[in-house]
DNA sequence: TTGCGTTACGACTCTCGTAAGGATG
DNA sequence: CATCCTTACGAGAGTCGTAACGCAA
């Protein structure tokens, strides 16, 4: 039994339990697996593999649950490894980040700009996704960090940390009636909207409140990204809803914010990561300067 | 990288750090498991002890890192050992409970012999200690699992189940003025009071009852063992205090026993094992069976 | 001097690669 | 008959044990 072996195990699944292409993905000759997975399934002295004939089909009921324990025991040394590189030198590594794009675009770019300036050799991969997506990123390994706002509950492998707390504005062009009006969600039910796509930043807590008081607005357009949405209230398609942080004073003078803090309640904005995964100190460098922009960005909030 | 290197780390630990002593443990002679030391250290780039010239003194900040990923590890290969064997042949195998003399004696009796009905050939080791030392049982792999009532709460490496809901009662001698007396924690608290030790059985529930009506019973005598304490409640010491199962009827008859549902809030007995724990299947056939008597035992309750 | 750890070297074991063989669709 | 897996055997890498050495209490 040695790490070798259970190396393979992930391999096969990997490979739709081909022994030939596992085999190659090893760098070694497929008599070579043969062997070994003969060897460690005659130590635990029960087959691993479902077979028909000589070819293997899938896991049995024991491989399953063995595959969990392999899957453990990658992880653990995929953190040591992690963890001394870290500690050997802390200057080099990749930050992998997945977002949504409000939070790319408007949360991030103090955090990275500190980040590259205290660690300028770690190379940062950001990847845009879908906040259901996100979830599955980390778990596959593909990002160390997932930074939104809905769809980050429920799952014990994960550990969530509470990023900031914000609210959704309403836009409008400066003529528009609205600009001017007494604000209600009923007022609001009967304007075109436009908002984020289903389980984008905060779109949940919206639909939330509309059907608390059994209105239900017009989404006349859906955009995972707050530019968008800018873009087609600027043609005067409707009313735009965004959240806070995504309305930019200057840049966007000629559109009128209007709170909507007390209609629609607050998002909360989180950081994930995998309750297994060792974080390197660049990484945990970058969360702690995340949170302390966050804490910045909720204190001018409240003074607005 | 291999696991007999971690399985070194391990054994470094167990023995001060003494190369001499790791070898003997693991049956090599030193220049093995010194040239293994290096060889791991030296990939991982970065020492994991702390050396004093060539001594080892401990473990650097890296190192007690790695031990614990090294802990994953060691786990996750046990369990994967422990499934294999357990789908080999479930009917050999060990069965460690850690318990306190209360649920030992008064709900493991029918469970127990259920088990050993469905499985003759396997070892059942039943270790009784103090609740608290119940969960350090169970983390250094004594016990597989634990029954208890106190004690188990915010461990988040414990799978917690609720096996069941009792209350306490009083147990006082035929002619004992208590016997037909109208009962209240203001009248039990001018008597002698015999009960469970310090975190035992329920004794916080205890406690918690007559501390919230401000009253301070004097119990002249505790002990881990409700048997102990109808001696000495037979003896005319005073009243005791025990759990609803410990009171036999039969056996019992000389005793009148009073209830304090209304009284003493009720105690929830639990079963506990490590989250990250292999248990075979014998030993979730024990935890049905516990729970199932548990069941039957809390109806019957519910009944008198 | 004793206890502990390292270094050097030969022996052994284990794993791999080559090559040939058997089964399956 | 092409794909996939197994078996046999020799070569090479890796690990161990013996033995000699270095260092500190």
């Amino acid at each position: 039994m040695n790490l070798n072996q259970f190396e393979l195990l992930r391999v096969l699944q990997e490979t739709d339990f081909n022994l030939s292409k596992a085999a190659e993905k090893m760098h070694v000759v497929q008599s070579a697996v043969s062997r070994q997975l003969q060897l460690l399934e005659s130590e635990l002295g029960t087959p691993v593999f479902e077979r028909h004939g000589k070819r293997l089909l899938g896991l049995t009921p024991l491989g399953e649950r063995v595959m969990q324990q392999v899957e453990q025991i990658h992880q653990a040394k995929k953190n040591i490894i992690s963890m001394a590189d870290d500690f050997r030198d802390n200057r080099n590594g990749t930050l992998h980040i997945a977002t949504t794009h409000t939070q790319a675009k408007y949360l991030l770019p103090v955090p990275v700009q500190q980040f590259r300036q205290q660690y300028p050799d770690i190379k940062i991969y950001m990847v845009q996704s879908s906040p259901g997506n996100l979830i599955d990123l980390l778990h596959q390994h593909q990002a160390d960090i997932a930074i939104c706002t809905e769809k980050l509950a429920e799952d014990d492998r994960l550990i969530l940390r509470p990023c900031y707390q914000w609210h959704h504005l309403a836009i409008v062009p400066k003529q528009h009636p609205l600009a001017t009006a007494e604000l209600s969600l009923k007022r609001l039910a009967v304007e075109p909207i436009l908002t984020y796509s289903p389980g984008y930043t905060g779109r949940t807590a919206i639909e939330k409140a509309f059907n608390d008081q059994d209105l239900h607005p017009d989404i006349i357009l859906a955009a995972a990204d707050s530019d968008v949405i800018k873009t087609y209230v600027r043609l005067g398609l409707g009313v735009g809803i965004i959240a806070e942080t995504a309305y930019e004073p200057e840049k966007d003078s000629d559109l009128v914010a209007l709170d909507l803090s007390r209609l629609i309640p607050a998002s909360v904005t989180k950081i994930a990561y995998l309750k297994q995964l060792y974080l390197p100190s660049y990484c945990r460098y970058f969360i702690d300067a995340l949170l302390k922009e966050a804490q910045i960005k909720s204190g001018l909030a409240g003074l607005t």
